[in-house]
DNA sequence: CGACCTTCTATTGTATACAATTACGGCTCG
DNA sequence: CGAGCCGTAATTGTATACAATAGAAGGTCG
């Protein structure tokens, strides 16, 4: 989108990722506008697609608010991302080129050099697991999934508790992808629909325990 | 939304569904609002909804056209919708209750009897289909799926296509609809999976029939 | 004292004017 | 005659002003 919309949809969302709102706090265009910099109009268009993943809510008149995910709400996401992912990991291994599968190597290269150091570089490791979901969303090739995932994936609750993951979930992680790049590998649709299923699955749970734990 | 947005929205959604535009044609934004009748702003608005349906498209350079699906885009549509609609059927299925079984009973009844005539009803039928989809929908009580299943729904070939089903195809889909009913009353949501993702599977080989023979 | 109505204010929705960008057509120069 | 460039027209993007609507506050009457 065009410069003034694509500014104003990363501020406002980098924002509300970034706790500048809490959960159900009600916030108008205009104060959206002041904090993204530009008019209330290419603010409206970022309201928009903000809504559409869900991040904010427009409460029975029209007034805006920061979403409020129950539990029940989060685990239907992670439900729905387990399915599409799976979906997208079984088109993309037989789409898969060995030149993907260099690329992936490389991105999961990074992820895992950023994890084994005595103080792992979350940042990096968030930034790498994106790419590398990325890689596989558009080898998958599909418009729709492009379209939906992504609404799913960065949620403002999961990039909250990243900091606190273990080392050991991290590594998990980088495993997790080195099995999927077997499985392209040997364009076995059922083998990477099965790891990629677990390796969300494992995600919510892991996710799930530290919630709790740091609810109370 | 609001009055203009959402008439804008109707019209002009009506208005590719029709064929009132060539898949492929370019439409600026004036025009729309033209057909509307309303301003560009609200326009503007109706439009993202319906690149996010991916009814139009934005070329390369902010120009919109009318959405041109080739046969792989409709096929992973339905697939999609198939995944989508399972889920929802399974998760309706564990929160259904009598009220919302008389209900679908109640729209079936409806849609039944608008193809039991010499001259099915093909507009009344797919009403009630939608319908019939849409109780499902807000049983299953998930957000995220009552966002994202719309827009796979109401797909504008297959709106085409209508008129060819021939009565067994529309027969076929009442009797699929009472057997989710008795799946829902028996809660089980393995049979409402399984009978949803035949009932989808289904449409999509009758549709592509359709397709294949009036397409030469 | 409380409920309801009224008025005023805050917020969202729409239209319009203008700015920026992109496509198109003609022109020049090789 | 063709390729590249420039200028103009068409289209999209942004800002602002105004309209409509919902919420809040205060005042009156029972």
């Amino acid at each position: 989108m065009s410069r003034a919309s694509e500014t104003a949809y990363k501020k406002i969302r980098a924002f509300i990722l970034q706790g500048g709102a809490e959960p159900g706090m009600q916030l108008t265009e205009e104060k959206l506008a002041e904090i993204a910099g530009v008019s209330r109009t290419p603010v409206r268009d970022a309201v928009q697609r903000l809504e559409n993943e869900m991040l904010l809510v427009r409460s029975e008149s029209k007034r805006l608010s920061v979403a409020d995910w129950s539990d029940g709400e989060i685990d239907e996401m992670f439900t729905l991302r387990a399915m599409l992912e799976r979906h997208a990991a079984e088109r993309a291994a037989s789409r898969m080129d060995q030149d993907s599968i260099d690329q992936l190597k490389a991105v999961n290269g990074v992820l895992k050099k950023a994890i084994n150091q005595e103080a792992p570089d979350v940042t990096t490791f968030l930034d790498s697991n994106r790419k590398f979901h990325d890689l596989i969303l558009e080898r998958a090739q599909s418009p729709r999934l492009s379209k939906m995932l992504p609404a799913l994936i960065e949620q403002p609750v999961v990039r909250r508790t990243a900091n606190q993951y273990s080392k050991a979930d991290l590594m998990q992680s980088g495993q997790d992808h080195d099995e999927l790049i077997a499985a392209f590998a040997a364009q076995d649709t059922h083998w990477a629909g099965a790891v990629m299923t677990s390796h969300i699955r494992r995600a919510f749970h892991t996710f799930s325990a530290i919630a709790d734990g740091s609810e109370e």
